[in-house]
DNA sequence: GCCACCGGTGGC
DNA sequence: GCCACCGGTGGC
């Protein structure tokens, strides 16, 4: 047991966990617990490891001393999930919620930059980390099969995807491509332009995880102002029906109010 | 300057 | 009272 690294199965492939036993002082025979990322760097607390996973890997149920998940926190916090904002205690949507929330900002977890302009400061940049985050190729396969369906439980209507776009890779599925595309958008800051061209003739060592599994392409300032368009409309078509269901709401209201 | 190691303490 | 977390430092 004592100073020798192990493999840990609740963490990626390549982590390791040590137990050093305390030889000497008023702690002796206690003992610390380290891990070990695949490339050698020391980590010796939870909140540590948290923050230099992110969001690759789930941690919440992650016990720091044995290297095990636990179940027993595994409750409380699909208790919470229950009670986020936008949906009622009884488990059906919330159609009240004051204020409109990106839905999507909860879906994918996103970094925070801080911008400090303090001179004394100092900013810790950790390069180990970008490299290390574990990327699979083709996971759009494993949501191959799965709907979104709306509150009735209808399942909704994909979204199509503008023609041309042609799907790279082991699934040549429409829906693979969308749901590469959405998550490229989310996750990086740089512009999202496809595979290339070496890609294409063999996307098991080409393809780059950046980027959507489909055939580069590029998008003209013509499809930018259609868009833009298409945007407007909807946004335009969501404030008359809002606002429809606003009057009507009052209308309600002061019905209800005269009654009595 | 680095880091293995132990002490101190805040939160439970 | 326990212990997770992290500060501090002695030895290299």
């Amino acid at each position: 047991m004592e100073k020798r690294r192990t493999d840990c199965p609740a963490l990626p492939a390549g982590w390791k966990k040590e137990e050093v036993i305390r030889k000497s002082g008023l702690s002796a025979g206690k003992s610390d617990v380290y891990y070990y990322s695949p490339s050698g760097k020391k980590f010796r607390s939870k909140p540590q490891l948290v923050r230099f996973l992110g969001s690759s890997v789930d941690l919440s149920c992650f016990d720091f001393r044995t290297g095990k998940m636990t179940s027993g926190k595994l409750h409380k916090n699909k208790q919470r999930a229950r009670h986020e904002p936008g949906v009622s205690k009884s488990g059906k949507p919330d159609l009240n919620t004051a204020l409109p929330i990106r839905q999507t900002a909860s879906i994918f977890k996103q970094p925070v930059t801080k911008v400090t302009s303090h001179p004394g400061n100092k900013v810790k940049s950790d390069q180990q980390r970008a490299s290390e985050q574990p990327r699979q190729l083709f996971w759009e396969k494993r949501l191959k099969g799965l709907r979104s369906s709306d509150v009735s439980q209808e399942q909704m209507r994909s979204m199509d995807l503008p023609t041309g776009l042609q799907c790279i890779g082991p699934d040549p599925s429409q829906d693979c491509l969308l749901w590469a595309i959405a998550s490229a958008l989310h996750l990086s800051s740089g512009p999202i332009s496809g595979q290339s061209s070496s890609a294409e003739k063999n996307p098991a060592v080409w393809t780059n995880s950046n980027q959507p599994p489909c055939r580069g392409f590029t998008v003209s300032e013509q499809q930018i102002r259609d868009q833009e368009q298409v945007v407007n409309q909807v946004r335009r078509s969501l404030e008359e029906a809002l606002s429809a269901d606003f009057m009507a709401r009052n209308a309600e209201h002061t019905k209800v109010r005269k009654k009595r």
